[in-house]
DNA sequence: GTCTATATTTAGATAGAC
DNA sequence: GTCTATCTAAATATAGAC
C-alpha cells in the first residue's frame, strides 16, 4: 500500500528503524547486518529479501531521516511567526539533548561517517542538511535580513558543532547551554 | 632518545603519521592496519611490534593530535593580545578548508567516532577538546568577559559545526563563510 | 628487531529448501 | 515470501623463522 513492492507486513519497516536506532548508537560502520536483524526480530539471511546490500539499507536509513526532518519543518511551519519557527526548531534540539549527549546528532554523526566515503558527489546525506539549512534561511529572510544565508550558517553550524562536543564530554547540559544561547541570540536580531 | 622504548629508527613514528592521515581520509572503522602498514611501508606483521592492538594506534594518533594542539596553542600565546590570538586559531582553521571540506576536521571526525564506542567514560579524545576549550575560554576572560566559557562554547561549536557541513557538501567556502562570520563576531565584543 | 606465513574471527552475501 | 545453512572475503592477531 505505501510503497511499490508487494511486501505483506511491517518487516522492512521494522528493519529500517532498527538500522536506523543501531546507527545512531554505534555508527554505521561498526553496525552489522546481524545486529540490525536481530533487533527487528528479523532471521539474518532475511535481510536480503528486502535490500540487495547493506548501503541499500543505509541509503533507507538516510531517506527515512530526510521525511522525518521534513515532516518536523512543516509542523513548524504552521507557527505564526519566523522567529517562533526558529524557537521551535531550537527547541526541539534541546529536547534531543540527553540522546545526543549519549550518541551524536543523528544526522550529524551520519553525515560525519558517510561524506568520508570514496563518493565523489555529496551524496543523499547533504540533502538533509540541504532542506534544513533552506528553511532557516527563508525564516531569516522574513525577518527581513539580507545575510540570511551566513545566519542560517551559523545557527546550524552552532547547533552541529554543540551537538559534536556535547557528545564528546558525554555532557548534555553543552548541547542545553548552547542552544540557549542561541536562542538569545536569535532574540538579538532585528 | 625521544621515548621509552629502545626503538632504532622512524617506523614507530612513520605507523602513527600513516594511521592519522588515513583515519583522517577514512575514518577510524574503515582503516585497515594493512593499509596503515603499506603507507608507512612497513609489512604488516610488523606492526604488532609496535602495537599491541588497533587500539593502541588509534591512541596513538589521539595522542599525536593532542600534542599538536598544545604546540599550536604554545605558539599563539606568543601573541600580544587575546583577541590576536583568537584570530590567530581562526585563520588557522580558515586555512584548513580545502581539507576539511574534503575529509571533516581531523579532530571533530576522530571524536565523532571514538565517541559511540561503549566506553562509559569521555576517554582521552575528549581531552583535546578540553585543550582547546579551556585555551579559548582564557582570552575571552582575559577580554573582559564573564561569560568567557559560553564564549568559547560558541566559537568552537560554530567551527565544528561549520566543518562538519563544509565536508557534508564537499565545499571548503562554507567553512571560510562561518570563520569569517565568527571572525567579525569576535570584532563586536566589548 | 624484522619479517613471512598463517591462524582466527567476523562480516557481507548467496543458494536453495520450505 | 520466509528462513537455514553456508560460502567467500577481509580484518585482527599470532607463531615463529631469520
Amino acid at each position: 500500500m505505501t510503497d511499490s513492492a508487494t511486501t505483506s507486513s511491517g518487516k522492512r519497516d521494522r528493519l529500517v528503524e532498527s538500522a536506523k536506532a543501531l546507527i545512531h548508537e554505534q555508527g554505521v560502520h561498526p553496525t552489522t547486518l546481524a545486529d540490525i536483524a536481530e533487533r527487528a526480530e528479523v532471521p539474518v539471511g532475511n535481510v536480503y529479501y528486502y535490500f540487495k546490500t547493506k548501503d541499500e539499507i543505509v541509503a533507507a536509513v538516510v531517506d527515512e531521516h530526510l521525511q522525518q526532518v521534513r515532516a518536523l519543518l512543516a509542523r513548524l511551519d504552521s507557527r505564526q511567526t519566523p522567529r517562533t519557527r526558529l524557537k521551535g526548531l531550537a527547541r526541539n534540539w534541546a529536547d534531543a539533548a540527553p540522546a545526543v549527549a549519549q550518541s551524536g546528532c543523528p544526522l550529524g554523526s551520519l553525515c560525519s561517517e558517510l561524506a568520508k566515503r570514496a563518493d565523489e558527489s555529496p551524496g543523499a546525506s547533504a540533502e538533509i542538511f540541504n532542506v534544513l539549512l533552506s528553511w532557516v534561511e527563508a525564516q531569516f529572510r522574513e525577518l527581513g535580513r539580507r545575510d540570511a544565508p551566513d545566519l542560517a550558517l551559523m545557527l546550524l553550524s552552532g547547533v552541529q558543532g554543540a551537538a559534536l562536543l556535547s557528545n564528546t564530554f558525554g555532557d548534555p547540559s553543552v548541547m542545553t547551554r548552547q542552544v540557549r544561547q542561541l536562542d538569545r541570540w536569535i532574540d538579538s536580531l532585528a
